[in-house]
RNA sequence: GGAGAGGUCGCAUAGUGGUCUAGUGCGCCGCCUUGGAAAGGCGGUAUAGGGGCAACUCUAUCGAGGGUUCAAAUCCCUCCCUCUCCGCCA
């Protein structure tokens, strides 16, 4: 949620940008009504004050049948001026929420998703001199990945992932972790990138799959209904990504300040409907229902809010490079860095079986958009105030679909696959499938 | 699944219709005291919104929502959550 007085004292501004992020909102409005409902407030709350005044003249002893009278008067004022207030407010709170979070000046403009500008273009392609494998292609080689008896079992976008697959998945969480894990490689890359925040290591955390509506709601990540998964029997919703959970962890608290930052690297799976997406990705493990998910999510104050986001993708193109992937950098367009956010950056990572770069990772910084509504603050040692916190989070990896890279941009001709040298320790030294 | 208890200020607790403007203890902050500290004393101690240059002030918040009443932490209804015991279970 965005701040109203914000939207007061910017009106066109807010409704420029919202525009410009493709959500349309009536800010004037949105102002009409605020204007509206703070007139009527101020008279309920005039009535409140004059009911209490009334009652407390009334504390000790029993009423005379005079005040009860008036007491009586000063209610039904009460309820009337109450009454006109009541569908103002839900009418102003919800197009209040529906104002998107502000992009950043740097954010580029666009409409769609193709309009995200390729920052960089990092690594080769490799020129095989063979037709490249697909993932499934290579999974049926090597006994990899069986998806038909998972449809038998659990319908269409699941897969049995089996032998040196599951292997290589158990490589990459530990790896990361590992690095996450190390003050020494988040102060190399504080360093490197001249970046003021702190060196703190992440928390590896395994967070519950499944989150209440109300957390959810306040998270604004519930937007999209079509892509989660609920439990009705128990009202419950399967995440869609750790980060759902770990972004509603503190949900109404306020945090002291040398908690700050706070980083957690979590690993969750994660669970998506994909509806709409029919024919879409039908091949291979690149768009499953059911995917785990390696997630880093930063609360920090707000002075710190956009270097950690910085953090984010400096630590994920650390991990991209170590591993040899080739790809692409995209700073995202307003259209496509989701409600939520102020900034957003992709990183796409090359599929050779497809001959395309497709996005593995994302990093998404929203200032106190989320904080906001989730109401997560920060205890300023200093002056004694709550402030809202920055929220940012990243994709560490995306199990399946850095497993398909891996598969298909380290083949052999012969249909082989060369293991990353950085996963080799936690493989038992194997260098390839 | 069965039975029971409970949700009050950062924490712990008191509070069963009007003196609750939510008490007390702990914690925290400031001051006094001290050579310095402890102990002690005094004062303060939330969040959100509205008004005001400010001092300050008004409103809401005792799990959530509704109801009864002149008046609700307290009574009624619905829901949510937590805990304990039994059963089942990785």
């Amino acid at each position: 949620m965005i701040d109203i007085q914000f939207i007061r004292d910017n009106p066109d501004l807010v409704a420029q940008k919202s525009v410009q992020k493709g959500y349309a909102v009536d800010i004037p409005h949105l102002l009409e009504l605020d204007a509206r409902r703070r007139e009527l407030l101020g008279g309920v709350e005039m009535a409140r004050a004059e009911r209490n005044a009334h009652a407390d003249t009334l504390r000790q002893g029993k009423p005379s049948p005079e005040q009860i009278e008036t007491g009586k008067q000063l209610k039904e004022k009460l309820t009337a001026v109450e009454s006109g207030l009541e569908p103002l407010e839900a009418e102003y709170q919800e197009l209040l929420r529906a104002v998107p979070n502000m992009p950043l000046d740097y954010v580029p403009v666009g409409a769609t998703e193709d309009e995200n500008q390729v920052v960089k273009t990092v690594g080769e392609p490799a020129n095989f001199d063979f037709t490249p494998r697909h993932d499934y292609q290579l999974g049926e080689l090597h006994d990899l990945i069986d998806k038909e008896r998972a449809t038998k079992i659990a319908g269409s976008r699941f897969a049995y992932l089996k032998g040196d697959l599951v292997r290589l998945q158990f490589a990459l969480i530990q790896y990361v972790m590992n690095k996450l894990g190390d003050e020494q490689f988040i102060a190399t890359l504080v360093k490197e990138n001249n970046l003021q925040v702190s060196t703190k290591p992440f928390t590896p955390v395994l967070p519950p799959a499944m989150l209440r509506t109300e957390p959810y709601r306040a998270s604004a990540r519930l937007n999209a209904e079509e892509v989660t998964y609920k439990i009705e029997q128990d009202d419950l919703w399967m995440q869609a990504s750790a980060e759902h959970t770990l972004c509603t962890m503190y949900w109404n608290e306020i945090l002291p300040e040398d908690m700050f930052p706070i980083r957690y690297l979590g690993y969750a799976t994660s669970f998506r409907r994909e509806a709409g997406t029919y024919g879409k990705d039908e091949e291979g493990i690149f768009r499953m229902h059911q995917f785990d998910k390696l997630e880093m999510e930063s609360f920090t104050t707000a002075e710190t809010g956009l270097d950690e986001h910085k953090l984010h993708v400096a630590i994920q193109e650390n991990l991209v490079r170590a591993l040899g992937l080739p790809y692409q950098l995209l700073q995202k367009c307003t259209a496509d860095i989701g409600k939520p956010n102020a900034a957003g950056v992709d990183i796409n990572c090359w599929f050779p079986g497809q001959g395309k770069y497709r996005e593995t990772h994302t990093a998404d910084y929203m200032t106190d958009y989320q904080a906001r509504d989730l109401k997560i603050r920060v205890r300023r040692k200093s002056s004694g105030q709550a402030e809202l916190v920055h929220t940012a989070d990243a994709t560490g990896f995306a199990m399946s679909r850095t497993l398909k890279a891996i598969l298909e941009n380290f083949q052999t001709a012969d249909g082989h696959v060369i293991i990353p040298e950085v996963l080799r320790p936690y493989m038992n030294g194997q260098d390839q499938i």
